[in-house]
DNA sequence: GGGGCGCTACTCGGATACTGTATGTCCGAGTCGCAGCGG
DNA sequence: CCGCTGCGACTCGGACATACAGTATCCGAGTAGCGCCCC
C-alpha cells in the first residue's frame, strides 16, 4: 500500500499557499519546492476538483486556498489527490467456491472488510484531526519561526 | 492508496487454515475460495516468508498456521503480503528549492511526515488489535455458526 | 513376515510474461492586464 | 483627460507517452509416502 508522492507535494503547496493572499501559479509553486512543474500542475488540478484550492486563469492567475487554512484538513488534501476510493476493496470471495455463502448472509459486509474499514476509519480520523494551519505552525516551530516568514517573503517578491 | 487484493485472499486463507490441523496445499485453498491457484501460491509464499504460515513439501505437504490463530494479528498478514514499507515516503522536498531548509533543522522528520506516520500508526494499531481467531469468530457469527463448521468438514473430506 | 530401497506423485519456490496504474510531459482553450487609439 | 478596444502574454485544463509495480502463469527442485524386492 503506497501513497502517491503527489500527496506530499500537495500538502507542501497548501502550506505555502496558506502564507500568501495572492494567487500563486503552478510554475511558481514548483520552483519553490523544486519539483517538476508540469506534473505538479496535474495534482493541483486534482486539488481544485476536490474543492481544496480555487484556480483563476489569466495573467495574474494561479491557485489560492479555497477556505481558511484552519478549515482545511490533511484528509481533504489526501482524498483530493489520491482519490476517495477505499483502500481495501472486498471482492466478496466468500461467495466463491464450493462453500459459497448464501446471499441472505451477505447483507452485512464481510467480517474482513469490516476490520479493514475500521482501520481505514482510524487512519482517516487521524488525518482529519490536522489542518493546514496546524501543519504550518508545526513547520514554523521546527525552524524556530523562520520558515513561514521566508515563504511569505519569497511569495511577495517578484 | 490501494491495497493489493492478495491481502483479502491471504486473510481468508488464514481463517480457513485456523480451522484444520492438517497442512493444506495451495491448490486446495485456491479451490475453496475460487481464486487462481498459481497466483494465490505467490501470496502464500509471502506469508511463509513473513512467518505467518509454515510450508511443508512432499506428498502430504501444504501450508499450516505458524502459531495459534489467536496469536496472529491481521496486521502481520497485511504486512507479510503487502510489504512493511511505510505508506508515506517523505522525499524531503523541504530541502529543495530556493528556501531549502538547512540540514541542522532536519534532524527530526518533516512535520508532514510526522502527521502521516501518526495516521499510519493508528491504522496499524487498529489492525493489530484483531487476530485471526477474532476474524473466524466474526465470520461464524455472521453465518449463525455454520461457516466454520462447513470449512472444517470440507478440509477433512477428500 | 520384516526391513530396506527405489520410484512416483505431490508439494513448494522462484523465474518468467502481461496488464493496469502512477509518473511525467506536452500543447491548446480561455482569461485578464496593458497599451494604444479615438472622442 | 477619459473611456473603449485590440493585442499579447500568461494562466489553467485536459490529452498524450513512458516507467514501474501488481497481476497472472509456468516449470524446475525437493521431499514424503508407497509399493516392491530381497533377506
Amino acid at each position: 500500500m503506497k501513497l502517491s508522492n503527489g500527496v506530499e507535494w500537495a500538502l507542501h503547496c497548501c502550506v505555502s499557499l496558506s502564507q500568501g493572499h495572492e494567487a500563486v501559479p503552478a510554475a511558481r509553486l514548483a520552483e519553490l519546492h523544486g519539483v517538476p512543474a508540469a506534473y505538479l500542475a496535474k495534482h493541483l488540478q486534482a486539488l481544485a476538483r476536490g474543492g481544496v484550492v480555487t484556480s483563476s486563469p489569466g495573467q495574474v492567475g494561479g491557485y489560492t486556498l479555497a477556505r481558511a487554512p484552519g478549515e482545511i484538513t490533511v484528509l481533504e488534501v489526501v482524498t483530493a489527490v489520491d482519490g476517495d476510493e477505499p483502500t481495501f476493496r472486498c471482492r466478496e470471495i466468500r461467495q466463491n467456491g464450493p462453500l459459497a455463502a448464501p446471499l441472505e448472509q451477505c447483507s452485512r459486509w464481510c467480517a474482513i472488510a469490516r476490520v479493514m474499514a475500521d482501520a481505514e476509519t482510524a487512519w482517516r480520523s487521524s488525518l482529519a484531526a490536522i489542518s493546514i494551519a496546524d501543519l504550518a505552525e508545526a513547520i514554523d516551530d521546527d525552524s524556530h519561526g523562520t520558515a513561514m516568514r521566508d515563504v511569505r517573503g519569497w511569495l511577495m517578491s517578484r
